[in-house]
DNA sequence: AATTTATTGTTAATTTTAGAACAATTATTG
DNA sequence: CAATAATTGTTCTAAAATTAACAATAAATT
């Protein structure tokens, strides 16, 4: 059974937020902590853990480690995935160190570039390869998720390269638009988007969502 | 009258598009063609140019330069605003250097670090200043948006001096949900929540969305 | 052990977002 | 200039996402 991609992606935060919990020494949360930690109300918490099929103790709140290894048995593949950064200029490199040992289960096992300065040695932590290997290596290394940084006028050939060569998944952060196959998930981020919607908001509203202040179980604790 | 947030993300993505096609020399586009172009249905075009309360010459596809026109007075604000990045190390530079110059309205006049090889000297084509001068600076620069690259454990403290010194809007991007006043629009993002969700419908549907191959308006050209 | 309190799981209602359908309109064609 | 074709604006419908409501349950309190 599918989930809904926003519960998927909250399950993604509701982890991050756990697993700091979990370093605390925390054992058990409720689901209106949980619910406070993310700034979301605690019936959409409890509503995912629904979905999931996940359930508490009643009265005691979520066990957080069991919790933790649920949503990880839900998103996480047992032997990880290998993930392939294409592109580490400014941007591709930056996010290439940032993901290194975030998450054990997905593995940056490749870079790749065009620029001599940067093939064949260590960028982000990771070793760096021409391009021109790129179908090889795709299947070699079985990279199953791609993470698009390049400049926009390669996006779509470098897309083209990736889907022909068994990726399932691409993080597309080029400003080009793609258009994948049926079989291939895409993810399509641009910061430019995130703060121009904050711009119209600034100046439509000086700031600030709708007006939520009504008294529910969210504003507990 | 306040456009719901996808619109908004829309038409961000929409003037993307429609710059580039007037850089072509395209004076028109069909509602289709942009539908196309974005990878979205030419329904759901026409409704947000009906949101927005722009309308076309019938039959001659809407005027591209009108229409760049018509997002800019709801997005921008006639003398721009002025943006601050807080935290200029790997993702900070990156996020810097790919705002500067992108959209003329939106202006980083400053960035700020504590890091005494970054402070005094222009990073990623910014001045950057010593988290110290944060609130002076802020109020002297006239600063209404802020995006928050520091640590994490930094977020807290710095969003709260954002907030205290006339900031109307974050983009946040560290790790940390952060609880903003009811007047500061605040958007969050992160790139981990992104992959995992790839990495989720990787394993549990071989990529792929849904499975949308309806024959409708959004087929044509 | 009865009563109160806190918290969950779930159903029902509401709101938000997207899609389908189609009449109205304007260009194009014969 | 009538008929046809293409495209829009909008209404009506459908689907998705969120929120509210509440019965069920288990702990805590008396
Ligand atoms: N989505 C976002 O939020 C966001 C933010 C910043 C940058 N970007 C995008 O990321 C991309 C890179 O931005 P940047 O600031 O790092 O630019 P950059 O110029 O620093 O980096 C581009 C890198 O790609 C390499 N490259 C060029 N052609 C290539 C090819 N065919 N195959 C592989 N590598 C190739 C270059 O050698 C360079 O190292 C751009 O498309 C930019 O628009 C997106
Ligand atoms: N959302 C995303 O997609 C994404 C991607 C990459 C990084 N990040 C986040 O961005 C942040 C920075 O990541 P990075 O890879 O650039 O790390 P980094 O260590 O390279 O940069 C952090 C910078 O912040 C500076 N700094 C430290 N304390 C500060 C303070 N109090 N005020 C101002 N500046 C301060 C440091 O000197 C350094 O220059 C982290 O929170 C990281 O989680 C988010």
């Amino acid at each position: 059974m599918i989930l809904p991609e926003k519960t998927v992606s909250r399950l993604s935060e509701y982890r991050r937020i756990l697993l700091d919990c979990l370093s605390k020494g925390q054992t058990h949360i409720f689901s209106h902590e949980l619910a406070n930690l993310n700034h979301i109300t605690a019936v959409q918490v409890r509503r995912d853990m629904m979905l999931m099929g996940f359930s508490s103790m009643q009265r005691k709140g979520y066990d957080i480690k069991e919790l933790i290894g649920a949503i990880g048995s839900l998103i996480d593949t047992p032997d990880g995935l290998n993930v392939a950064v294409i592109g580490v200029g400014n941007f591709g490199k930056a996010v290439t160190g940032y993901f290194r040992g975030k998450r054990s289960k997905l593995n940056i096992v490749a870079t790749f570039d065009v620029d001599s300065e940067k093939v064949g040695r260590v960028v982000g932590g990771v070793k760096c390869y021409h391009v021109d290997n790129l179908p090889k290596l795709l299947k070699k290394l079985k990279i199953s998720i791609g993470i698009l940084t390049v400049p926009p006028e390669y996006a779509r050939s470098m897309a083209e390269i990736l889907t022909d060569n068994g990726v399932k998944g691409i993080l597309n952060f080029t400003t080009v638009p793609l258009n994948m196959p049926d079989h291939v998930f895409l993810e399509e981020y641009d910061m430019i988007t995130s703060i121009e919607k904050v711009a119209y908001f600034v100046k439509n509203h000086g700031g600030g969502k709708k007006s939520f202040s009504k008294a529910t179980d969210a504003s507990k604790q």
